[in-house]
DNA sequence: ATTTATATGTTTTTTATCCAACATATTTAA
DNA sequence: TTAAATATGTTGGATAAAAAACATATAAAT
């Protein structure tokens, strides 16, 4: 059995992102001090030095942990991997997921970490695609080779995706949804 | 000197309040458990009670610190105690207070803790036009009693102020200072 | 009425964080 | 260019909080 972490841990790390977070939407990321970072959070800068070795190996870790929180939602995807209900599902979660955390990627965006969300995006969605082809077995033959329509779909969809993350005012999420529904083919 | 709190007592009461807060829109007071508070505020049980005796004396101790942070808002109003400018400014940082903080009363309110409030408010308001008016030797004399006037005019002034947080969205809070500023005569 | 489950307090030991002080680096001002 | 001011890392000792275990109390279920 795995032991679990100590509060104090667990609350440490909570309140550097937020303070991180905090401050990012105040100044850019090169601006930031570890003791400004820590001032706000309310922690001890040794104790920051016990976690992380600087602010970058801080802001990494978040992004590690946005990313796990991102897998996890998608998890709960239940539909074969090469489907349209699969593609469509995804987009919904990744929508969703976004929204949510609109404060934190808009403050990743103005400050010009936007590869840096595309790539843990990107990496999540392909590694649940690749997770999700090996546990299914049974998938529809096709003339054209699996692993080619779902890198089609799979860019199809993130790029839309992005386009949307990036011009945040134009479409809902429902326009969205809608504009891939009728893109993707019924029967891949 | 007085020797600074430690951030982790800074930080452990910071995290209760917070989650008392977020509770008390969830359920009524009476309904909230200790250990629901600890839970969601990431905090041992038994820190809690290194604090608290229990919910209440906690609850206490947060309308107290509510107290002390209007009460030190209170402090920027360099006018003098028996001035129309007084009560204007006055009701200012009253209501610009509770709109800052809306979401905390409007939890107490909903749990009808209203009277908690209004003795909070009132006293403090009392207590800074008291201290106000032993700073300032050199108040105007009047043929009616210095203290009756204040009387007078803090009830006026608190009550419309009541009214406004009570009924929350009949008046901006520009609307009542200009009523006020109407019914308090120029010079009193 | 008796069992079962939840919640409350309390205690001891272990540990993460704080604090304060220091040396070194980097930035800003004179 | 040098001095002053900020920021970065590190350390050892003090302490608040966590964990885990226990006894008791209250509420819910049988």
């Amino acid at each position: 059995m795995v032991q679990k972490t100590d509060l104090r841990v667990i609350k440490t790390r909570k309140n550097l992102y937020e303070s991180l977070i905090y401050l990012l939407k105040e100044k850019p990321f090169e601006e930031i001090k570890v003791s400004d970072i820590c001032e706000h959070a309310l922690i001890n800068r040794s104790t920051f030095y016990a976690h992380y070795q600087d602010k970058y190996e801080l802001f990494d870790s978040f992004i590690k942990d946005l990313k796990e929180s991102f897998r996890l939602e998608l998890k709960k995807n239940k539909n074969i991997s090469n489907s349209k209900e699969y593609y469509i599902e995804m987009v919904k979660i990744f929508l969703n997921h976004v929204e949510e955390k609109k404060d934190i990627y808009f403050s990743i965006i103005i400050n010009n970490k936007n590869s840096i969300i595309m790539d843990m995006i990107y990496e999540t969605l392909n590694n649940d695609i690749k997770q999700s082809l090996d546990e299914d077995d049974n998938i529809k033959s096709n003339k054209i080779p699996s692993d080619i329509v779902t890198k089609f779909y799979l860019g199809a969809v993130f790029n839309v995706g992005m386009e949307w993350l990036r011009d945040n005012n134009s479409y809902t999420k429902q326009d969205i949804v809608n504009y891939l529904d009728k893109l993707i083919p019924d029967n891949i």
